[in-house]
This record gives C-alpha cells, sequence and structure tokens, in this order.
DNA sequence: GGCACCGGCCAC
DNA sequence: AAACGTGGCCGGTGCC
C-alpha cells in the first residue's frame, strides 16, 4: 500500500512548477490515459509522471502540459529515461497528437520479453510483470474507465499509480539485464520503439478501388471452383440431394476426407503437399488443391481487409508486435501486412499516393550472410566475397563443375540448401522439394556439407550448445531459452534445429531493428516515411522529387546497420524505386 | 455467443 | 537421421 502523494496539474502556474520538478530527474515512470485504443480517432486526456517519492498527474483537457517547452524537452531528451509499459501506445499517442518524438525509452515490456527468452509459460502485461518481479497485485480496474468527461479522485490517482509503479520495475528489471547480458539488445530494441510506432501511425496506402476489383474478380473465381469441385466429389457423398448442389461443407477438412476416402482415395490428411502426388491421378485432387488456393485468397486477401483501413487516413495501420516471436523477429497484424501474396495483382494494390514513390529495400540473401560471417567457413567466405552467383558456385563446388557447367537442376538443389539449411533441412525434405529418390538427397547433402565443412561444424556446435545449455543468443546477445524434455528425442531434435536457427533468424532480426532505428533518423531530413518491415525488407514511402535520395539513404542506412553485426563479409540491399509495391 | 483448438495456407 | 524455422488469418469444430 503506497502512500506516495498525487499532485494533480490543471492551471498553468501548478504546471511551470512541476516541469521544473520533473525535469531535474534522470529517470522517470510515465503512462497516458486515452479515450480510446486507436491513437487517430482517440485522444490523450491525462499524462502521468512519477518521480521518486511524488506522481504528477496533469489532465490535458485543462492544461497544455505538452505545449511547454521544459516538458518537451524532456520527453524528446535521449538523456533522461522514460519508464513505460509498452511504450509503442503513448508513443503513437504523443507523435500523432502533440508532434512529440519521445525518446529514452525504457520500456518494460520489452525488457520483460527480453529477460523472459521466449519462455512461453509466462505473460508480459503489467499486471504479469509487477506480480512477477515485484510482487506486486496491480489493480487494472479502472483501465477500461471512461476518460473523456469529469473524472473523479479516485480516477486521477488510478492514473497515477501505473506510472509509479514503473520506477521500481525498471529498478529491478534493468539488474536483471544486467546480469543477462541483455543490456546491448535492450538498448537495440529500447531505440526501435519510436520508428517503429511511427510506422503504424503512418500506415500503408492502398487503392481500396483497385483492391475490391481483385476481390470480385476472385470471389467469381471462387463461386465457379466450389461448384465445379462438388461436381467432382459427388461420387463420395454420401446422400446427394436429387435437385441442387451436393450436400458438403467444402472448408470442412473432415467432410473432404471422408469423401475422398468415399470415392477410394485415401490420404493422411488434405494439405496440397499431401494431395499433390495425387493430382495427376484424379481430378477431384487436383480441382480440390485449386479450391484451397482459391478460398484462401477470398477470406483471407479479399474484402476483410479493406475494413482495416482508417477513415480518416484511407490507408492501412498494422500492429507490429515488435517482439513477435522468441527469436525477436516482428509480428504483424490487424491487418498482417507481412503476408500479402507476392503476386503482382496484389502488391499493385499498394500503390503510392499521388505526387509519391515507394522505395522498396531488401537484403540480399542476409541469412547465410550471417552464417558465414559467424562460422567463417572458408569456401562460403570465399563465395561470397567473390560476387559471384552463390548458388551457382555452391553447386560448382559440391558437383565438381565449372561455374558455367552448372546445369539448371544443380543450382536449383544447391539454392534449396542455401536457404533450407538453417531450418536444419534434411533429407527427406531436400527429396521433397527437389523431387528426387531419399538416396540421391543424401548424397547432395553430403555433398553440401563437405564442401561447407565449417558451416557444418557451427551448425553442430550451435545445435549441441542448444541442448546443452538450453539457450542460444543472437549476435546482438538476445537470449533464446528452450524448454524441452531431454528424454523425448523428438523434443531434441526440435531444439537442435531451432538452435541452428534461431540465432541466424534472430541475428537477422537485429540487423532490421537496427537499421529501423537508424533510417528513422536518417529521413528527417526528408519527406519520406517508413510504412512496411517485412522481416528482410523495409519499404519507404516518399515524395517524387526525394525519392532518388531516399533511396541512397535507405540502402546507406540498412548497410551501416548490417556492417555494424557483420564484419567480414560484404552486405548487399536490392532497392527499387516504384509506383505500387512491386520490384 | 465466446473461446480454444486444429487443419490449412500465406509471408519471409 | 521418420518430420526445415518464425509468424497470422480463416473456417470448422467442440466446449462451456
Amino acid at each position: 500500500m503506497s502512500t506516495t502523494p498525487c499532485v494533480l496539474i490543471e492551471n498553468e502556474t501548478a504546471l511551470e512548477a512541476a516541469a521544473r520538478e520533473i525535469a531535474v530527474h534522470p529517470t522517470i515512470g510515465l503512462d497516458t490515459e486515452t479515450t480510446g485504443l486507436d491513437p487517430l480517432c482517440s485522444r490523450v486526456r491525462l499524462i502521468q509522471f512519477a518521480i521518486p517519492g511524488k506522481n504528477l498527474v496533469m489532465d490535458l483537457f485543462k492544461v497544455r502540459a505538452l505545449s511547454n517547452p521544459e516538458i518537451r524537452r524532456v520527453l524528446e531528451s535521449s538523456e533522461t529515461v522514460k519508464v513505460l509499459h509498452n511504450a509503442k501506445f503513448d508513443v503513437k499517442m504523443l507523435l500523432c497528437h502533440f508532434n512529440i518524438e519521445l525518446r529514452g525509452i525504457f520500456d518494460t515490456l520489452l525488457a520483460s520479453q527480453l529477460i523472459g527468452a521466449g519462455r512461453i509459460d509466462i505473460g508480459h502485461g503489467l499486471a504479469a510483470v509487477a506480480d512477477r518481479h515485484l510482487s506486486q497485485e496491480v489493480d487494472k480496474s479502472a483501465q477500461a474507465s471512461d476518460w473523456s468527461g469529469a473524472l473523479t479522485q479516485a480516477q486521477y490517482e488510478y492514473a497515477a499509480k501505473d506510472a509509479e509503479l514503473m520506477l521500481p520495475l525498471r529498478e529491478t528489471l534493468a539488474v536483471q539485464i544486467d546480469e543477462l547480458r541483455l543490456n546491448e539488445v535492450a538498448k537495440l530494441e529500447f531505440e526501435c520503439v519510436l520508428p517503429i510506432a511511427a510506422m503504424e501511425l503512418a500506415g500503408m496506402a492502398i487503392d481500396a478501388a483497385c483492391w475490391r476489383n481483385l476481390a470480385t474478380e476472385v470471389g467469381r473465381a471462387h463461386e465457379i471452383l466450389s461448384i465445379e469441385l462438388k461436381h467432382e466429389l459427388a461420387p463420395g457423398i454420401e446422400q446427394p440431394s436429387l435437385f441442387g448442389e451436393p450436400e458438403i461443407n467444402l472448408d470442412s477438412p473432415a467432410q473432404i476426407l471422408d469423401a475422398l476416402a468415399r470415392m477410394g482415395i485415401n490420404v493422411e490428411g488434405t494439405r496440397s503437399w499431401q494431395l499433390q502426388p495425387l493430382a495427376a491421378e484424379h481430378p477431384a485432387v487436383a480441382k480440390l488443391i485449386e479450391y484451397r488456393a482459391i478460398q484462401k485468397a477470398v477470406t483471407s486477401y479479399g474484402l476483410p481487409l479493406l475494413e482495416h483501413i482508417n477513415p480518416l487516413t484511407g490507408r492501412l495501420h498494422p500492429d507490429f508486435r515488435q517482439i513477435g516471436a522468441t527469436g525477436g523477429r516482428m509480428s504483424c497484424s490487424d491487418p498482417n501486412l507481412q503476408q500479402v501474396p507476392n503476386t503482382p495483382e496484389y502488391r499493385s494494390c499498394f500503390r503510392a499516393p499521388a505526387g509519391r514513390k515507394l522505395v522498396i529495400a531488401d537484403y540480399s540473401q542476409i541469412e547465410i550472410r550471417i552464417l558465414a560471417d559467424w562460422s567463417q567457413d572458408t569456401s562460403l567466405v570465399k563465395a561470397l566475397l567473390s560476387g559471384e552467383d552463390l548458388h551457382r558456385v555452391t553447386a560448382s563446388q559440391m558437383f565438381g563443375v565449372k561455374l558455367e557447367e552448372v546445369s539448371k537442376e544443380q543450382r536449383a538443389a544447391a539454392k534449396q540448401l542455401n536457404y533450407g539449411i538453417m531450418y536444419g533441412l534434411g533429407a527427406p525434405g531436400l527429396a521433397a522439394r527437389v523431387n528426387c529418390p531419399l538416396s540421391e538427397a543424401e548424397e547432395m547433402l553430403r555433398k553440401y556439407f563437405s564442401t561447407y565443412s565449417g558451416m557444418a561444424a557451427w551448425l553442430n556446435e550451435a545445435a549441441d550448445r542448444a541442448v546443452r545449455d538450453r539457450e542460444n543468443r543472437t549476435r546482438s546477445g538476445r537470449l533464446i531459452h528452450f524448454d524441452f524434455d531431454p528424454q523425448d528425442r523428438t523434443q531434441v531434435a526440435a531444439v537442435q534445429r531451432l538452435g541452428k536457427n534461431s540465432p541466424i533468424q534472430g541475428s537477422c532480426a537485429d540487423i532490421i531493428k537496427r537499421a529501423l532505428a537508424l533510417l528513422h533518423d536518417a529521413l528527417k531530413a526528408l519527406d519520406a516515411k517508413i510504412v512496411n518491415c517485412i522481416h528482410d525488407e523495409i519499404v519507404v514511402e516518399a515524395a517524387e522529387a526525394e525519392a532518388d535520395r531516399c533511396s541512397t539513404i535507405v540502402e546507406h542506412e540498412m548497410i551501416t546497420a548490417a556492417r555494424e553485426f557483420i564484419s567480414s563479409i560484404p552486405v548487399s540491399v536490392d532497392t527499387v524505386i516504384s509506383d505500387a509495391w512491386l520490384k
């Protein structure tokens, strides 16, 4: 039970005194209360500052606290540490309504996630974090209350509590970050909050009419296909009604499986890779594969996406989870702009507004470059330094033929290996992918690893370490914890694959996050904004007249970011200036 | 009616 | 050495 005094600031005189008082503290707890969750459609009602021994709550409906130069300076300064839980939310609000770029962030949510290292059984909401690290219960009952009308004393005091909690929480989290040697990755993550918040706020432009046309077209194709598929499946449907369509739900895997069985087609499941071998023999199976793709297109990429368009901006403002995957990758939702089909018909709907261009930049083969730098595999380093086509060089070495004599199939197999090896690709997987006998795949794998023996050694060591230490780290020092039963062979095998993959995938996340931070600052001089980020790709929307300059900057900052983590291997970025999201 | 789970499929 | 990693979204299904 805290008795920290809570001072309500609702006039200019009190504000100036409060600003002077706040400004002397190196670390302050910070929180806001808003009239809603969407920054574009809601207003900031309260901003709460916690300093040792005192909470200050400013009612923005009564005093223009964020016009105060001293307050603004404190918020924008990297020198003063502002402690928040899920800072992205507050950052968006401050940026959207007051044009304040909050810097010097310590985010207790991200800190807790970094310390948790991907353990799945722990939550990272404020209540869970406070309970775990401070053994303190948090009352969230007033959080969803109405912050738009007259406020009670209890509401003001409730509002102050979360900000107050930030100070002790930071103390304990900072100690653990230190002990776990997570300082570098924490800095990386904290500096990334503002760029990601700004990216969400900027949103991505979409040509709604173009998308609607596409969706209707696809919808028509879906109708036709469903009739055709029902026709194909008719012999397998138990009691087809004499009139009308046969009764089957095409979207029910169980019913599909049942119908196929009645037709004498026995298959384990109805996933496309399971169906593919039977497609040539059975027209119904071929039709089903076709139907599935269009079903996905209609439901995931059809009209529902348009409902995410913000009425105020006419743009899509997705939600990025900064630490969305255990390795540190971001994830994206509502809508997920990291999974838009990579085909011209879909991507061309993402068009820059008139007078603007999209600068699309992605790292070229970044993961294998990380692996090369890390393992220092002689052949792989040499191949990447040569600047030749990597897959061709790989094939040439594997199969012992000259570069010019590498066949299409050999290059394709080498490419599969170069991409798949970090996922723990095995012979069966390779055989399925390049459509060859298992024995051939085994032989290719053996040749691959004898070509790149240093890489093989590194991957095996990474796998062993994961099993032995139950943890791994990325290049920024990000910690990845593995939970498994050592008696269970399949679990051990899974951890071995994770041990190989996660440091690479996670280091890629380190690099792109560093790039976002550098790029956000570098673009300030331009009329340009980061609008999307897809693991190894960054999309920037820029004024047409500045697109060339923007493209140079994007490329430069992305390469600078990568060089901070990869020193011995050249990094290249492919950049395109385009009207739409097309390469 | 809401929630969790699964099978399935999209991205990198 | 019988299974290539990370996510999110959708509809069906079964539960409360």
